[in-house]
DNA sequence: AAATTGATAGTTTTGTTAAAAAAGTCAGGA
DNA sequence: TCCTGACTTTTTTAACAAAACTATCAATTT
């Protein structure tokens, strides 16, 4: 099988990639220079310009590159759950393995808050969508098999348990100085939203 | 009646509590300075140091009076509540006023976000705890009525809760650059959480 | 004695500018 | 086409002076 020049580029692209996610997911995107990048491959910074235009669009690329596989681990498990239970402790325990590996390279992103460039928000919405859509399908599955109440709208449902989730937090954290959560919190808060998708499908009520 | 000194230093604390509750409201903490609450008052700045100690102290002051009235408003109708759902309603229309109608002065809170002084911490334990305590006695009524299920833990569930209600947003408001989040929104928000609460009682299940 | 103030000391914030570091470009070589 | 060293431009950092503000206090009024 014959190697193209376009091969021999991805392959070169494909390094940079590894040596700049490996350097965001360490010390995040403020503190890596491009020369480090370039450094730890031991080529030009010149030539990282050569395969990316800039700085901003190599870090979109390793987020893309990030993301895809957890969509892929999304749309692996669509339409498996044995009820809706699981599916919701699959998106909590998934998503929660997704932010902890990769917390300090989402830095960026928690940097710039407002106004990302738009290849970021795409990405998000992606990401958001894939999890909402999984989800909607799980709830319509178990409507269904009759398990549930018909849902008018599953995508509200959906989305209004997801940002539950994300205000759920570990007890003291709102006090104490340290943000980066140690493991006991990211424990408590991982039980504490397992607790929550459970009352949200079961509810109070007998 | 004889007009004590005391009763005269009070009836100025007052003034000026007023005047600096004004101030923080409109211009938030670190946009109002003591000589501007001075000025509105038309005394010198050294009066207020003669009444309060320093300034975080005085917003301090302020702070306790607003939340003295919140804390109270939940008193009042501890106990009162037809059934579980009328007292989820109570808390979030009742918190949601009292974030909206405090925004600006919230911004000292908002600001120091870590390290705030211990005083204020006292206030914000004090006002979750009321709210916690007001939500907890609707549960235990409601378990004693035979409506929901008895509940091992009335507490944890009322702070994942309070958590969970927290954590919605306003569909847009993520990508938006204006975090003041207008009339719309503040609607939004408040459909989704009587839906949320709505759910957290009922559960997706029959 | 209690209430009040102008003047002022001390501290924090803001603005300025120069140096350093990093991003980004380009002419030219392999 | 891939790659680099040298270069330009932009951003960050550091140092420091000016301005704004907090906080204090001796002196004055009530």
């Amino acid at each position: 099988m014959m190697i193209t020049a376009n091969d021999q580029q991805d392959v070169k692209k494909e390094k940079i990639l590894e040596a700049a996610h490996h350097r965001f997911l360490h010390f995040g995107y403020s503190k890596t220079t491009m020369n480090e990048i370039a450094g730890d491959l031991s080529m030009s910074k010149a030539l990282l310009y050569y395969y990316f235009p800039d700085k901003s669009q190599l870090y979109v690329a390793v987020m893309r590159k990030v993301s895809d596989s957890y969509l892929k681990s999304l749309s692996d498990r669509i339409n498996t759950f044995a009820d809706l239970k699981e599916a919701f402790i699959f998106q909590i325990d998934t998503q929660h393995d997704f932010i902890v590996t990769n917390y300090n390279f989402f830095d960026f992103f928690r940097l710039n808050e407002q106004n990302l460039p738009d290849a970021i928000w795409e990405i998000v919405t992606q990401v958001h969508e894939s999890e909402t859509k999984m989800l909607v399908s799980a709830i319509k599955t178990e409507v269904d098999r009759g398990k549930i109440k018909p849902v008018s709208n599953p995508t509200e449902i959906v989305e209004l348990l997801l940002d539950a989730l994300h205000g759920v937090r570990a007890k003291s954290v709102s006090h104490k100085k340290t943000m980066f959560p140690n493991k006991e919190h990211l424990e408590e808060i991982r039980a504490k939203r397992l607790l929550l998708a459970d009352i949200f499908i079961k509810g109070l009520m007998y």
